[in-house]
DNA sequence: CGCCAATTGTACAAGTATTGTCAAGCTTGT
DNA sequence: ACAAGCTTGACAATACTTGTACAATTGGCG
């Protein structure tokens, strides 16, 4: 039985699921410590499911905006806390993975605020599509839809967005997600993966980027809409016969409602089918995920490695 | 632990929060003392979730009006009392045609339903998509997505509908819609047809199909999105010098929101911009429309042909 | 009304701190 | 053998800091 400290990943996993680079994942290391993998007799790295985990935290709390230096030492739980209140997402002075990519995303979430500034639908939908393609489902939805939809946020929060702006943004980035998930192939005998969002979520972008990241990786992904009571998309996947389910907590985050849910789906479907939850809205709910037997996902990128393995 | 005081905040995240710039907000701590934030071993500045949250009532406050000069030592509590003056930031019965097409449409319908009993989202969605490339945008829209829509409504208050295949036929639905309006081709020159949803209009399918059937004439159709405000809806058609206005009403029918939204939005226009306002949510409110200079809209076909006479 | 002074947002320069990336040379795993 | 990994020691690009300056408003005040 490997429980979550047993060092087995080597660094290529790691990077995988955590979206760094080696050289990043070193220097981070050697100048900062921020974790401490396993050695082969040879001299490489294995890491630990929770190092994995820590590292994605890491990440995602610097490409928010703060500086490693000073979150290095910090707890896992203190940098869930972190991130609690800010959302997960880059917007970092370089890009997230280096060379044309980042570049790449930069560019386009620049062109697109300045789109949304000035109401224009076209232009938004347009820059997103080129960049969907560049850069495919996974990192398009990473490194592009999810660090916009955190600025869009901010922006609003600062007032400096109109509530026109917002709509309009979310309605043209809810358009290309859709136009991804019919243009995926959906092989019949791909397994499904369900996505959706519990009662009272009606943020629904996050559940359709885990349903495009699927579908990238092959899956048959089916969308199933917002603002569902869990008993539903329980049945749901049972009847689609589904290999996974997809969820997306943002807000509000403390509904008493949510955990309604969370239990009915898990008592649906009765660990017969692994779940993968994320959003900002899981910070504060790990263990009693945990107790569901469900699973907490910190990057898309941790999602699209966990369902690319068979 | 991390609470509300502990400096954790680096001031480029401060800066995308609050909407300041770096100069101003030195400025402010040094002439005012505004905050007094953390330094890293380096020197550099941190701050604390609730310095961020001062800051960001001191910008708003400034934004509307007060000095800062006066401001600055005022407490949180006091700089909100200042701010709760200021405003806050921010179908169709027309059956289908005899004859072929007509049968094209009762055949799909057919068949998305059964889709839909079946939660089978990609057959639905191939079965859609077919259609509407076999009729066109607008005998699509009117034959197909209009009684389907009611269809689902009718199952779905007979309780012969689960929730999750109301919901995924609706999002699947609106997928499809989207599909079109991002195909339309969109000339630079096209005149701007803007559609959307008043608050509390939820319902956002009438708003989709009325722009796709404007896209299918020749207009660049802008979707808005559901739940606006009139005098957003009015803003944006204004900047972007929009030909017409398309609104859905379904429901709420009753809701008193709706008589204040469109009042707002007649004052936003000024009559200068004809709007068109179809769905079930008109059928009582005729006059009321018409002494707004708002034009009712019978069926999706009424609209195509006003749109295209011009 | 007209003028002076205070207020306030912005800009630039020069130096420090932080951090992502690279290169060279060597080792490990398959 | 050859791709992938390792370490050490840089380097360069940003980000941030302090201090000073400047132009445009604003607010008295005669």
């Amino acid at each position: 039985m490997l429980d979550l400290t047993s060092p087995v990943y080597p660094v290529r996993i790691v990077l995988r699921r955590t979206g760094l680079t080696a050289e990043l994942l070193r220097a981070w290391e050697r100048r900062y410590g921020v974790v401490a993998p396993g050695r082969t007799d040879g001299g490489q790295r294995l890491y630990s499911e929770a190092d994995i985990n820590r590292l994605a935290l890491l990440r995602r709390a610097t490409q928010y905006g703060h500086s490693i230096g000073r979150i290095a030492e910090f707890s896992d739980s203190e940098l869930e806390d972190l991130l609690a209140d800010a959302p997960a997402a880059p917007s970092s002075r370089s890009g997230p993975t280096p060379g044309a990519p980042g570049q790449i995303a930069t560019n386009t979430r620049r062109a697109c605020l300045e789109a949304i500034q000035w109401m224009d639908g076209g232009a938004l939908d347009a820059a997103l599509r080129r960049a969907s393609v560049a850069l495919g489902p996974t990192q398009f939805a990473e490194q592009v839809i999810a660090p916009l939809v955190r600025e869009i946020g901010e922006l609003w929060h600062a007032g400096r967005l109109r509530i026109v702006q917002e709509h309009l943004a979310t309605s043209t980035i809810r358009q290309v997600l859709s136009g991804i998930l019919a243009f995926a192939p959906a092989a019949d005998e791909a397994p499904v993966f369900v996505a959706a969002t519990t009662s009272g979520q009606r943020h629904e972008l996050g559940a359709m980027m885990a349903a495009a990241v699927a579908a990238a990786q092959g899956w048959r992904a089916v969308y199933l809409g917002p603002d569902l009571p869990g008993e539903e998309i329980g049945i749901a996947a049972a009847r689609l016969h589904a290999g996974a389910i997809g969820l997306s907590l943002v807000y509000p985050t403390d509904d008493p409602l949510i955990d309604r849910d969370l239990a009915d789906l898990a008592e649906a479907i009765g660990r017969s089918i692994p779940v993968y939850v994320g959003g900002e809205g899981t910070a504060r709910r790990g263990p009693q995920l945990g107790d569901l037997g469900f699973t907490v996902i910190p990057s898309l990128a941790d999602l699209s490695d966990r369902l690319a393995r068979p």
